[in-house]
RNA sequence: GGGCUUGUAGCUCAGGUGGUUAGAGCGCUACACUGAUAAUGUAGAGGUCCCUGGUUCGAGUCCAGGCAGGCCCA
């Protein structure tokens, strides 16, 4: 048997784990990146995932999409390397391991040691990492596992390193600080996660002011001052004796007075409308003018006091009268400036930038749902503040402490410090626990509050009940404060930035302008620290007074450093030293050899009991037998002399030596921080104990990856950038920003070239799936169910990647059914009747194109058109709709018109020239979809590429074709042949399908089955071409019809009965808003206009009165009815059917139904294809007559060496049709 | 709250630059076909194209505002 052939229906589960273990044992994923050696390499950049968790069917999602474009560059002949990694760092990691140990952060480094918490961490992130694996290769996502990146690792570490001391020497690594939670009371940042505690936000009521400040009359405020007078009442007559204009002020509320003196700005929504009101101060009666928003004006004036009378105010009165002068729109309020509402004379410090403060800024986060619509900012107590000030340039109100350092005006126990004025000392909170209870106490926010009544810079004070954050240990109110940090200044590129980005290709395209675009425009610089343990140390150490730092760029850096700062006894000993004579104990491995410094030579192992070190010694034993022990101080080992010594089995002895930097070197906390350097000027040096963001780990791997720029500079240069990168829509302003930002600081250049960001994968109500609500879907289930074929086929053909995908397995059984059942059937077509043929295709000496029918040329026409498309889609990396296109091609153009329409080809009689043509066909299109397909499904296109071609391959392999391959994923993309495209023949055939379509339906109509032969079909045609091209598929149609033939209508035959549809394109064009009329008029043409119109090539009407012409183009001229026939029309094509009957058609017609009937009989008895028959029926008039027509046709159909009628039959089977009921005998012909 | 994105038949999705009668597959109903048969053909039912307003002779398509879902950020 040349071709396989399996029974319905087909396992692909097992199909997927066949070929998966074929791959395996042939190593077929590694020779698609090696027999791609030398040739043109498209570089492809793992994401990494984190291994702490299982994978989600999501997961299969993503690595589709990627997987499929490595495949299909790899068929394009590139060499697609494709290492995997692994994200190992990180606060998820951290949470996890502390809800397993029952701990919390506060207990790390007391009830654990950072050292064991860490080793926790490094245990819990690959936990995964087997089922992770398995994934990876049943789902056929290829990528490298044996050697992945893993940023945990030294080298990886040390990359970032080599990385951020690069980016320290452009001066584009500074500390400096954001806004964090701060519990003064613990002395600690909170991070969200603490903060997210139950119980943390409270009910509190505060003292809250609306506070008053003075603008400044200029320029920019003059509108303020302009008397608009909305409400049309002379200034003069308002405040009668008070005529000099009252004082402009803009209204700002805070529950947090005690931020009031850090104000620098204010800020306005630029799209909020804001009034100016003339009324008086509720404290000092003071005439005032107030700016707020229209919305708020309600919560502060009455509407008594819009009619009460200004010129009536008495200090005292409970009603302040007001009127609106003027509106605005937030915009214009920016830029205008305002006097400091605790100013340098009333004794509080000047600061520096003072000159830019105290301005009207625009805040995208201000509403007008309580307040004023106006939000009072100081940058050094609100994250919204502080990025609001940064971006209008505004500063922050900082001052210097005892020994010269700026710091906000609160210090971190909770206190202001001492230059504030009155208030200096005083707690912001109750931080220190005083007696609340007092008659005399007050909080800082009552005093202030009092203090401003009295400056008639209040203009509401009220208690307000809110809720707060409170710190989860101490219950105290938690600040919002500025915090060390350090940052990556990507401001400083910002431009570049954009630049580079618009280079980029995004799929889809709103991805890379809107959301990250955007994200870019509104940049600030990158915040790296992270106070956490699990993760890549900063390697920067600074001196206590912070006058001197170093950022370490390597381990031999950090060595040499750490040989100075031992020389200069900053520190005993390098805590390296421990770590790798740790590392050689615990590795069993033979002995050790060194000098000391003094050159004695020792050789031996070092011991670790009773224990390893004591203080700096260790025990070691000499490698004589019965050796002697001695205690060695570690500090006199000369380690450039450490080397160890492995005998193998052989008894071969392998000598290395040990670099102090690795070989059990870990840089991550506690021992990093256990460095201590010594600056120039000889004082300690410490690490900055923060962690970096992950972020900055994944960012690096086009880098880290490689160890580069440690070393592989010639690696890292041809892997960068990458050609493709894909990952989740989430990951825009994670992995897809560090990338770009990295790479355009690093290297200026893009990270990489095409990118797409996938969208989510929702179950199939279209809720995001989770463990908790029970409607994630396992992913190992759903590939062993429905194989890994079909499920990613669903995914991709279902809806775009980049859109969310509802999952749903009902639609995986119909990808199953409908497309991989189809195209399943078309392979078991071909390989039954090519077995029984005993045809093998060859790629030589096959039929020559021009010989080959319409038919097959058609199929093979639109095979090249299909390849072509494809490739486009693949090109532009839509795979969507690249799927479309192959399925579509299988299911309706190949398996139901071409092979439905070849099948008497292949099962009648011998091997003929159209048979082998009609084989070579299919043949062709089905290899050719298996390349096709390749990227998608993988496992089935081995499937069908080896079935269909391991019979050539021997051949292949001697003359070297492209088949010589042993994997469709081995062989190279055909090109698509354009010569074969014949755009005229696709178009027959398509006017052949919707004939046979319209007659189908025709026969339908009245009641006459497929299997009575009908005379002819009548199509009306107005043109030659049409008429040509249907007559060359006039074979075609009758065959799938049955009818005789096809007969062409033309004007002469003058039965025709045309109407006319109007080209409303072309008309609105031309006639605008006249269309309407003479639309409806055209739709009144009479038969004489049409015919007129079609034989002149104009027509005047007349339509209200005006004259206008028409031309042929403006009308569209189709026939709709034939009198007297049954007629059926799809757009301009008409089919009429001639349902007579004649005695010669209805013995045809019993003819086949016979032909059907023991065709059926036949199967039913299990009778082999190939078997021959002899039949006998019962003597009836009518079926003798139709087997004296057609006995011949009969017995060839069934494979009847002879048909003959006896008198009488019984014992056989009873056929049953129309009105006949006939018993017949059938009988295996022996020979 | 901001940015981005989606909304078309019961379900999943198509619908360049506006053109009057909005399509496909699945599912459903009926009929037919039967040497691919757990396949296939034909027909039918099924739509306020999320809503409101605007531009236009004409809007599923363009504009504005809203509603609902989703993601990211705050």
């Amino acid at each position: 048997m040349n071709y396989p052939e399996f029974k319905q229906p087909l396992n692909y589960g097992q199909v997927g784990t066949d070929i998966l273990a074929w791959w395996k044992q042939n190593g077929i994923f590694e020779k698609s990146v090696s027999t791609r050696e030398g040739q043109p390499t498209f570089v492809f950049y793992e994401g990494p995932p984190s291994a702490n968790g299982a994978p989600g069917i999501h997961h299969v999602m993503a690595r589709t999409v990627k997987d499929i474009f490595c495949r299909y560059q790899t068929l394009l002949g590139k060499q697609v390397h494709r290492k995997g990694g692994w994200d190992t760092h990180g606060l998820p990691i951290e949470l996890q391991v502390e809800k397993e140990l029952g701990i919390t952060k506060e207990d790390i480094g007391k009830k654990i040691s950072i050292e064991d918490y860490n080793q926790r961490c490094r245990e819990t992130v690959m936990r995964f990492k087997a089922q992770w694996d398995d994934l990876t290769e049943k789902m056929g996502y290829w990528v490298d596992l044996d050697d992945p990146y893993i940023t945990f690792e030294p080298e990886y570490i040390e990359s970032c390193w080599a990385l951020l001391k690069k980016l320290y020497d452009k001066g584009l690594l500074y500390k400096g600080y954001t806004i964090q939670p701060y519990s003064p009371a613990a002395g600690t940042g909170l991070s969200s996660h603490e903060l997210n505690q139950p119980g943390t936000y409270r009910d509190v009521k505060d003292t809250t002011v609306v506070a008053q400040f003075k603008v400044k009359r200029d320029e920019k405020s003059e509108p303020l001052f302009g008397n608009v007078q909305l409400d049309e009442v002379p200034l003069a007559a308002l405040y009668g004796d008070n005529a000099s204009e009252p004082d402009v002020y803009i209204l700002a509320w805070t529950t947090t007075p005690w931020t009031l003196p850090a104000n620098t700005g204010l800020a306005v929504g630029k799209n909020i409308p804001y009034l100016l009101v003339s009324t008086f101060n509720p404290y000092t009666y003071a005439p005032i003018r107030v700016v707020l928003a229209e919305a708020l004006v309600g919560k502060y004036f009455s509407v008594k006091g819009k009619e009460a009378s200004f010129e009536d105010f008495k200090p005292g009165d409970k009603v302040l009268p007001w009127r609106i002068e003027n509106t605005f729109k937030g915009a214009d309020l920016v830029g205008i400036r305002y006097e400091r509402l605790f100013g340098q004379n009333k004794g509080y410090p000047a600061f520096e930038g003072e000159e830019n403060a105290f301005r009207v800024i625009n805040g995208d986060f201000v509403t007008t749902e309580d307040g004023t619509g106006i939000v009072h900012i100081s940058p050094t107590f609100g994250a919204d503040d502080f990025r609001a000030a940064q971006l209008a340039g505004v500063p922050a109100l900082l001052v210097a402490d005892d020994e010269g350092k700026l710091g906000p005006i609160v210090d971190r126990t909770g206190r202001y410090v001492a230059q504030m004025g009155e208030f200096g000392g005083r707690w912001v909170k109750n931080y220190d626990g005083h007696d609340e209870s007092g008659a005399d106490y007050k909080t800082l926010d009552e005093s202030i509050a009092i203090r401003m009544k009295g400056d008639g810079t209040a203009f509401k004070v009220e208690k307000y009940e809110h809720t707060y954050p409170h710190c989860w240990r101490t219950d105290k109110p938690v600040l919002y404060y500025p915090l060390d940090s350090w940052f990556i200044k990507t401001t400083a590129v910002k431009d570049r930035l954009i630049e580079l980005n618009k280079t980029i290709n995004w799929q889809p395209a709103s991805t890379g302008t809107g959301r990250f675009g955007n994200w870019l425009e509104n940049l600030v610089d990158w915040n790296l620290s992270r106070s956490r343990y699990w993760g890549t140390p900063l390697p920067i150490w600074r001196t206590q007074d912070g006058t001197e730092e170093i950022c370490i760029g390597s381990i031999e850096q950090l060595n040499a450093e750490i040989d100075k700062a031992v020389a200069a006894e900053v520190m005993t000993l390098n805590p390296f030293v421990k770590n790798v004579i740790q590392g050689l104990v615990v590795n069993d491995f033979g002995w050790v050899s060194f000098k000391d410094k003094q050159g004695n030579v020792y050789e031996g192992s070092f011991l670790s009991k009773p224990e390893l070190f004591n203080g700096n010694t260790v025990n070691f034993k000499d490698r004589k037998l019965g050796g002697d022990i001695y205690s060695i101080d570690v500090s006199s080992i000369d380690f450039s002399t450490l080397k160890r010594h492995i005998r193998n089995s052989d008894g071969e002895e392998k000598v290395e030596s040990i670099p102090l930097t690795f070989g059990g070197a870990d840089l991550h906390r506690p021992y990093v921080d256990d460095i201590f350097l010594v600056s120039p000027s000889g004082q300690p040096m410490y690490r900055e104990t923060d962690l970096i963001d992950v972020w900055f780990d994944s960012g690096a791997m086009p880098y880290a990856q490689w160890h580069y720029p440690i070393e592989n500079e010639g690696q890292f240069q041809k892997n960068f950038p990458a050609d493709f990168i894909a990952e989740g829509v989430d990951q825009t302003r994670g992995w897809f920003f560090t990338l770009h930002a990295l790479a355009v600081m690093l290297e200026d250049s893009v990270a990489y070239k095409n990118v797409m960001a996938n969208g989510l994968v929702l179950d199939k109500n279209g809720n995001k799936m989770s463990k908790r609500l029970g409607n994630a879907v396992d992913p190992f289930a759903t590939i062993q169910q429905f194989g890994p074929d079909a499920t990613r086929w669903y995914m991709i053909a279902n809806a775009q990647p980049w859109d969310n995908l509802k999952f749903d397995v009902a639609g995986i059984t119909e990808v199953q059914r409908r497309f991989f059942g189809t195209l399943f059937n078309t392979y078991s077509f071909y390989a039954l009747y090519a077995n029984l043929d005993g045809f093998q295709a060859r790629e030589f000496d096959r039929t020559p194109h021009a010989e080959l029918s319409e038919l097959d040329r058609w199929i093979l026409s639109k095979l090249q058109s299909l390849i072509l498309e494809v490739r486009g889609h693949y090109d532009s990396y839509d795979p969507t709709k690249a799927a479309r296109a192959i399925q579509d091609f299988v299911t309706d153009q190949l398996s139901n018109w071409h092979v439905r329409l070849s099948r008497r080809r292949f099962w009648k009689g011998e091997l003929t020239a159209d048979k082998r043509a009609a084989y070579e066909t299919l043949q062709e299109c089905l290899v050719v979809v298996s390349q096709l397909m390749a990227p998608i499904a993988p496992f089935f296109a081995e499937w069908l590429y080896q079935n269909m071609t391991n019979g050539m391959r021997a051949e292949a392999i001697e003359r070297n074709t492209p088949l010589a391959a042993e994997s469709v994923h081995l062989t190279l993309l055909v090109e698509a042949d354009e010569a074969r495209i014949d755009k005229s023949l696709e178009e027959r055939m398509e006017l052949a399908q919707r004939i046979s379509s319209l007659t189908h339906s025709l026969r339908k109509k009245s009641v006459l089955k497929v299997r009575q032969p009908l005379q002819r079909i009548l199509v009306p045609v107005f043109n030659d071409s049409t008429r040509a091209q249907v007559a060359l598929v006039e074979d075609l149609i009758c065959a799938e019809v049955n009818v005789k033939h096809v007969e062409f209508l033309d004007d002469a035959s003058g039965v025709l009965v045309k109407s006319v549809k109007p080209n409303f394109k072309r008309l609105g064009q031309q006639y605008g808003a006249k269309l309407k009329a003479v639309g409806a008029r055209i739709q009144q043409m009479s038969a004489e206009e049409i015919s007129t119109l079609e034989k002149t090539g104009q027509l005047a009407v007349e339509i209200d009165g005006e004259a206008y012409t028409l031309a042929p183009d403006d009308v569209e001229i189709r026939t709709q009815d034939l009198p007297g026939w049954l007629v059926a029309t799809d757009g301009p094509l008409t089919v009429a059917l001639d349902v007579t009957l004649t005695d010669e058609l209805r013995q045809e017609g019993v003819a086949r139904e016979l032909v059907n009937r023991l065709q059926n009989l036949r199967k039913d008895s299990g009778l082999e294809v190939q078997d021959k028959i002899r039949v006998t029926l019962q003597q009836q008039p009518e079926l003798e007559a139709a087997v004296q027509s057609f006995g011949g046709y009969i017995r060839e159909e069934v494979q009847a060496l002879s048909l003959d009628f006896a008198p009488e039959i019984s014992g056989g089977a009873v056929l049953e049709f129309d009105e006949f009921s006939v018993p017949v005998l059938l009988n295996v012909a022996t020979a």
